[in-house]
DNA sequence: TACATTAGCGTAAAATATACGATAATTAAG
DNA sequence: CTTAATTATCGTATATTTTACGCTAATGTA
């Protein structure tokens, strides 16, 4: 006879990603408990059980808040993890005691979060005793955390071509460069500067702030910022008719 | 204090979507236990509590050879309805009778899945006391499954774009006016025959079967199959270096 | 003062998307 | 048997977008 579960655990798991202007950084956490199998010093995403009435958003709200000391940052679902494989019952163990509670299972839901690397949060995830990794160089994590990374990182890169999610990771005012790095290193592809800058400045979401880069030994490059009303319009004045549009598989 | 929640029942809901030649088609099951207060023919979405050491993803595969008979079928993740108010009291109360569980919350996991409306799984449906139902006219479900079924249909329409999932909703021939028919109801846009005709050889991933169609009153049009080996092929040939490709935000 | 470096402008060619003309093959209607 | 209605299928010209790449400008450094 089957039985149905009632007692998962549900949990989240955040993927927070951040750009130095070169690489992608994610922040990682050390884990604090260990037991004489458990090594002592593997690192983890950010996460939390969700507590009561607590919406699955709102957890993750939370543990941003409690990892970065940032709300209102960017923040979105990708997948969830549910294989009751999952963790290995070492690990379970772990759970149970560090989150003083009782399961057989936990069910965890993965987001990722993408934030201004500013140094007030890097001055702050460091006093919390965590870590800004490029994400090229993380090959394990404790649990199943490095599939979670890797969900939220092929979703960010889809993100990144179909939606503006790119001006999260940058400073409100940035230069043409920096977001061209920003693309190159998400996406992992070369792109030629004079056409970047083309297409970029024809879809008319950037904001000329007439400043200019100081003491840097070329040519200094105008600053930019974001304008997200401008976005806005052109995403409504899309999707008329008469279109069959980009679909190129 | 803070309390973690260790007592949340899981469960998955499927958007099941199939195509008649000329509008989108969702599988609804018709609820069946009532009580005073609970409208007693309201329609849902298949769905069920996940079992122990069930997978979600074995979940909503069984919930649709339930509802379909169908193993092997299109199935993908949506979204997670985690709002601790998403069922009412009442609705609370419909579903621990209904499913023999005792719990104060439900979080359900969104599904959508596509198949091709063949004579057997429209017997086999009708035969369960489910019915087809076009998109459009469902404006009200029970609980909170009307926003999971939109959820999914904006991801249908999201992935008819950029992967070939139409081919899964279609029959194993098809003929060019049934893709384009299918394109048009899922995305509401008008296409020129021509131009989508072009557009879609282009990519070279119909095959011709020769045949074509009999005993209708027009220019028979040729049936075509899908050639998922040169969809594989076409995939693997992009994303090489150099482009910037086509965000088009 | 020359040089290395990146910013920023421009232009031509190639590829893609759009609009629409014309003919072909079938059944139904007269 | 002829004509009409309907949809398939091919084609062509124009507009738009993408790509490749040449050139000059401004800054700090050697």
């Amino acid at each position: 006879m089957t039985t149905v579960e009632t007692s998962s655990a549900i949990s989240v798991d955040c993927a927070v990603f951040g750009f130095d202007g070169t690489k992608l950084k994610a922040l990682l956490i050390k884990r604090k408990y260990t037991t004489d199998d458990l090594s002592a010093d593997d690192l983890k995403l950010p996460g939390s059980m969700i507590l009561e009435n607590e919406t699955l958003q709102g957890a993750a709200s939370r543990v941003l808040e409690e990892s970065t000391g940032l709300r209102d940052i960017f923040l979105k679902q990708t997948s969830i993890f549910s294989d009751p494989d999952r963790v290995s019952d070492k690990e379970m163990d772990w759970i149970c005691r560090y989150h003083g509670i009782k399961t057989r299972r936990v069910v965890t839901v993965g987001y990722y979060a993408l934030v201004k690397l500013t140094d007030g949060i890097i001055n702050y995830t460091l006093k919390m005793g965590a870590r800004w990794v490029d994400v090229d160089d993380i090959c394990h994590l404790a649990m199943d955390h490095l599939d979670i990374l890797s969900d939220a990182l092929s979703v960010l890169r889809k993100e990144m071509i179909y939606s503006p999610v790119a001006f999260e990771l940058l400073p409100k005012r940035f230069t043409m460069r920096q977001l061209q790095n920003l693309f190159i290193a998400v996406l992992g592809v070369e792109i030629d500067d004079r056409n970047f800058r083309k297409k970029i400045f024809s879809t008319g979401i950037l904001k000329p702030t007439g400043e200019k880069e100081k003491n840097v030994s070329h040519k200094p490059a105008e600053y930019y910022t974001f304008n997200r009303s401008e976005f806005r319009k052109l995403e409504n004045s899309r999707n008329k008719l008469g279109f069959i549009g980009n679909w190129s598989y």
